[in-house]
DNA sequence: CTCAAGTAGTGATTTTTTTCCCGATTAAAG
DNA sequence: CTTTAATCGGGAAAAAAATCACTACTTGAG
């Protein structure tokens, strides 16, 4: 059901937060209405753009109670499409895989690391989270036989671009690139790049301002 | 020289993939000058967005000629506080903070992490990239010793609040968060955080789509 | 020296995003 | 049943961001 149009990078960062504190609210504190006035004041912005938002995705709430809590969360999901299932290789299994891989909460979005691929034929074959790392010559094979849609890539900033196109060759479908440069790729693949920098940036200039 | 006027986020994360492309095209490539348009194809804006933006910060291009790529970099550099030196404090020795400590590029952006500390007593005296990993009751020690400025937040999604607290009582001025949860600062703190499940759902979503 | 072409600079315009505002609706209290 | 107070919904206004369109400048060619 998540069709009608595309919703905006924006807007999706605040229905992930949105999602997070309602998430918190519902597990954590037993309260099952909340009001855009409380989403607002957690997420630090305006009740009306809480309440635009949730309207942009379908949420109704009531006058004088609030939104179900039940209700965003799962309106979110669905409309994000966290019910659905992706299957994923990673690319690269150094410490930044590592991590990565170990992260706590991929399935909650309906991701699925199946399998992980070095080059490096020193970390081939040893055990990473439950799988056995595969040399790069069975990324083909791989990505066909489990029809894999999204490769995230850990690997030397070096190799990103190569691996990438590698990958786009292979058609997948989308792209999670956390190497130290701007992957790039044609209109029908989906990249996100994770750039530390930006953060870096970030922060070197709020820290000398 | 970096005052006048915060720049807004969306410039700054504009600026640092110029910054990229130009260190890019001067080092390998040996080019001197640039276009807006270049410059454009490449961060796939338009080439009045990018005139602004360094129209914003005071760079000065020539007709017929474009940005000098030099000019460009040490503007930005310059500008987004790049030359100055920051100490910082990586809290979490797990895998994560080892992946980040690792990242080949802190230096670059003024970022000296110059101490680790970690509550699990397994992890304490062992060594990280030239650096002994600190129990957690040195922190306070520590970050007054050393003047640091941020503080980097690689520990469970449980104790990040907490630990982002007990910095921030310490007079820390800013906060690099990569547990999944947002921390809550006062106004005067900056955070950043970095959450891979914003990625995950612009994954997700997109791959619904 | 003049002309042509490429490029920066910038004011105007459009589009998008955010905020403001108020009427409508609902639940609870009297 | 009526009143009151909290809250949503959505139109309008404001602000911000992006794009367009044009001018002016600079270089290189003829």
């Amino acid at each position: 059901m998540n069709e009608s149009k595309r919703l905006k990078r924006s807007l999706l960062e605040r229905l992930v937060r949105y999602c997070h504190f309602m998430q918190d609210k519902v597990l954590d504190e037993e309260i099952t209405t909340v009001s855009s006035a409380q989403v607002a004041a957690y997420a630090e912005l305006d009740e009306s753009q809480v309440r635009k938002d949730l309207a942009a995705i379908g949420v109704r709430g009531t006058p004088r109670v609030g939104y179900r809590a039940a209700d965003v969360v799962s309106t979110i999901r669905d409309r994000l499409g966290f019910d659905e299932s992706y299957k994923a290789v990673l690319v690269g299994a150094g410490r930044l895989g590592g991590a990565i891989i170990s992260y706590p909460g991929f399935a909650k979005y309906g991701l699925h690391i199946v399998a992980i691929v070095d080059s490096d034929p020193r970390k081939t074959g040893s055990m990473i989270s439950g799988l056995v790392v595969q040399p790069m010559h069975r990324l083909g094979q791989i990505v066909r036989r489990e029809q894999i849609e999204l490769g995230i890539l850990t690997v030397p900033r070096a190799s990103a671009q190569v691996t990438a196109d590698r990958l786009i060759d292979l058609e997948i479908k989308a792209l999670w690139n956390f190497a130290p440069i701007w992957i790039s790729v044609p209109d029908d693949v989906h990249v996100r790049n994770e750039h530390l920098s930006v953060g870096l940036a970030d922060l070197a200039y709020h820290l000398s301002g």
